[in-house]
DNA sequence: GATCAAAATGAAGCATATTCATTATACCGC
DNA sequence: GCGGTATAATGAATATGCTTCATTTTGATC
């Protein structure tokens, strides 16, 4: 039975992932070959195929490592902050931050992976879903404690919420114009509270 | 000088684009082969190329010419309606209303073209500015009108109000659940316009 | 050392976008 | 009508890059 087998096999699945990483972060999918990722993570071509089953599950096991790392971190925010306000403001922030720490990977999530037609189902979707429901769980709790309307969708909210930022993150993370995430933060939470109309007709 | 030609011309370019247009629509883009467009339009693989310079510069054409339709539908929607609230109604009624109409080809666009490191500068990007200005003109003139906060950004409330209907949107377009066009715009406008928060603490 | 199962190789296979030398077409002056 | 010529059109050849697989190498065990 082997013994150290194992661990080099792990050696093997780690240098790919990460010269995969690189190479995908520096060139975007397409342009990257596996040729070069091999090169770069002194291996073969072929082994490639051994431990992944083509390009694409590459590009999906590179970007669950990340998202894994990603997950954690925000779930461990959401756990600090009293009001609503500053819970929501929290998690809007680490959200935009991620996109300026790792820019490439959200990059390749967003362009690459998200808009996949196989992405409903995968690995990916997921993290994902555990990601964002930090969001839900947290406009739940603001109803709950009457700091939220309590006929707002929290699944409405958490949508509006991740779409906006996403919107306005992506030309950043495209390559494009800057962004300031503790203006942006607080803008998007401000709009998100209280709304952007003048209460002056008919409402209660 | 030929006279004919040009219609003959026009003609082929027609039936590549309307031919590519029901292959990208069908299969994306990647799955989509020069072969078959040729095929279906009736005419050799390497005449693509003469009026095309490449695969995706089909794949532009073919939305270029789906979103010139689309522009001038908002542009003249944008002209009716009263109230600021009726008027934004409409456009994100409009404009949740094409991704139902014309899902395919939402999609090419939302998975393959607006996150191409080469849509900034397009010809297509120019379209999709001119798209989204209805709605930045609409916040400015409610501004003016005192129906909307003076301290609002439009472009930020643009930015929000797309960003948040396309990630709702997405996995429609993407082939997965439903949309209802009408419930949707009534919850993602109320939403915009009067916030989540109960005021009860702060504010004035 | 010998054995053998698993890891690793890299050249061949394959699918497709793209090119280009060649051929067909249609308009022009005569 | 009739060549002459520019342009449209063809499709076989080329190029690129993912994927496969027959073969070789490695390393754990006896």
């Amino acid at each position: 039975m082997p013994v150290i087998s194992a661990e080099r096999m792990q050696g093997r699945i780690d240098a790919i992932i990460e010269a995969a990483t690189a190479v995908f972060g520096a060139k975007g999918y397409e342009a990257a070959s596996i040729a070069e990722i091999a090169r770069r993570a002194e291996v073969s071509d072929g082994l490639i195929y051994r431990y992944f089953s083509n390009k694409r599950d590459l590009l999906y096991r590179v970007l669950e490592a990340f998202y894994e790392r990603v997950v954690a971190a925000l779930e461990k925010e959401a756990a600090n902050g009293t009001t609503f306000d500053s819970r929501l403001l929290a998690i809007v922030r680490r959200h935009l931050g991620n996109f300026v720490a790792d820019r490439e990977l959200c990059r390749l999530f967003l362009s690459e992976v998200r808009v996949a037609s196989d992405y409903k189902g995968s690995t990916i979707q997921n993290l994902n879903r555990r990601y964002v429901s930090v969001l839900t769980a947290l406009i739940e709790a603001g109803i709950a404690a009457g700091e939220v309307k309590p006929d707002a969708s929290p699944k409405l909210v958490r949508n509006v919420i991740f779409g906006a930022i996403e919107h306005i993150a992506w030309p950043y993370v495209n390559g494009d114009g800057k962004l300031d995430v503790e203006e942006t933060a607080i803008a998007v939470t401000n709009l998100i509270c209280g709304g952007i109309c003048l209460p002056n007709q008919n409402k209660a």
